[in-house]
DNA sequence: CGCGCCATTGACTCTGGTCAACGCTAGTGG
DNA sequence: CCACTAGCGTTGACCAGAGTCAATGGCGCG
């Protein structure tokens, strides 16, 4: 168990020094990046590493901004996005614990990101983390296999939005969220939903309203139970059929 | 000049030997993953590189197929997509001279690829190119440069197909493609589009009639002229205004 | 010359968007 | 303790942008 904490309400508390999320005991740490590190590189990442808290909300860094930081979560879960000039807004990821922001390591961030829930992270800085990467190929190996990852996400992601009706687009979304939560040890019927409609739609493509009626379609249909904050996935084949057609 | 070839009908002709696009007089060299090696490197990327023809239609890879080459195009354009079971299909990407195919290093690929127009590329081994690779952290690196580079450029076009009209997807299309072939040294007012309607109905995810109506609609308007096999941008500040919107 | 392929255009349809009303819940303050 | 409000989600009625279906045109090629 980790200590107790006392959760304030700036941005971004920093969290250094208080024995939260030391690597030795990281929760995460087969699934990410580090899990290319031995025991030693580990003791050498940690001292790198500023373990730090976003609340709800709050936003870890804007697109075109100077990228100081990289992050690898912890806990929590994180929205990627893009704004054209009008306001419209396209999400292009939800990031989970064991994801790595700042693949890329330009000298600015591509996407803007902000907390869906409380969310933990170990931020590195740019410089500090690139450094190290010099040092280690097989970090840098690691880092290109989860940006490949992401690629590949992408793709699959403009397979959905180029050519899928909207049923398609929630089943889909549902059935890759599951899998994504099951990666992490998550492998509940009962799936969390923590981010809003809107989250929905601007990652889908469609519209708050769309997202509303497509749930209740299904669940009228009784694939899923629409619960506070989820869906349970009742009919898993057929919500499976559907995302794969 | 590169001596005249003739060129025969059978796929994926190896032109080994033949004194063609030798790394040493490579003309996407500077733009190309193999800016990063020195020239001893260049010589020894040079014994592994198969230059191989493939005539326009032609596949280059099947998704889902083992990956037994990565290849770097040297010449011409490639479609990477993606099919539904239904046989919707949705093009990720058009490769041009100077970008690689294989980025991820899995050991299937991710998409199919198919030559559009007659094709050069540089074959290597995947097993040959990640063992070497393996010795030479800084192509790592910029072979991570390029994935992260169209990571960023995928990110892009879900913010076209999830939010943008059919309009806009049209000008995007054409200020993109105009300035990667800007960046490939073809700097004309009139753009080449070597693919077909369909193909760009694929990239843009509308159907062949919207894009046909589309064009006509800025023929008509002033902003572009229809040519065969291209379009005269005649109005960039127009285009770039609807791109950027 | 005539066939086949691709692109264009028109008429009509439909999926998903827009606009609007309403409900639920949590938070606030009298 | 409850009235009030604000924010989010749901639902309904209507609309429009893009899709579908079909006819026609243009061009290259055998």
């Amino acid at each position: 168990m980790e200590p107790a904490l006392q959760w304030n309400d700036s941005p971004a508390a920093c969290l250094h020094g208080l024995g939260v999320s030391a690597c030795a005991d990281c929760r995460v740490r087969q699934i990410s990046v580090c899990a290319a590190l031995d025991p030693h590189e580990l003791t050498e990442i940690d001292s790198l590493s500023h373990p730090t808290a976003f609340p709800a909300k709050s936003t870890l860094f804007t697109q075109e901004d100077p990228a100081s930081a990289v992050f690898n979560i912890t806990e929590g879960m994180v929205r990627l996005y893009k704004l054209l000039p009008d306001g419209r807004r396209q999400i292009v990821g939800f990031a989970l614990a064991g994801d790595f922001l700042g693949l890329a390591l330009l000298d600015r961030y591509g996407v803007s990101a902000d907390a869906i829930t409380d969310t933990k992270v170990c931020r590195f800085s740019r410089s500090a983390f690139t450094a190290f990467l010099d040092k280690k190929p097989h970090l840098l190996r690691r880092l290109h296999e989860f940006a490949s990852h992401e690629l590949s996400l992408a793709q699959d992601q403009m397979v959905l939005l180029g050519r899928r009706t909207a049923d398609e687009r929630i089943a889909a979304f549902l059935m890759s969220l599951k899998e994504r939560f099951a990666r992490i040890g998550h492998t509940s019927i009962t799936l969390p939903l923590p981010m809003s409609r809107q989250d929905i739609a601007d990652f889908l493509g469609l519209t708050i309203e769309t997202v509303s009626r497509t749930f209740s379609k299904l669940a009228k249909s009784g694939v899923i139970v629409v619960v506070p904050d989820g869906v349970r996935l009742t009919n898993l084949a057929q919500i499976k059929a559907l995302a794969t057609r």
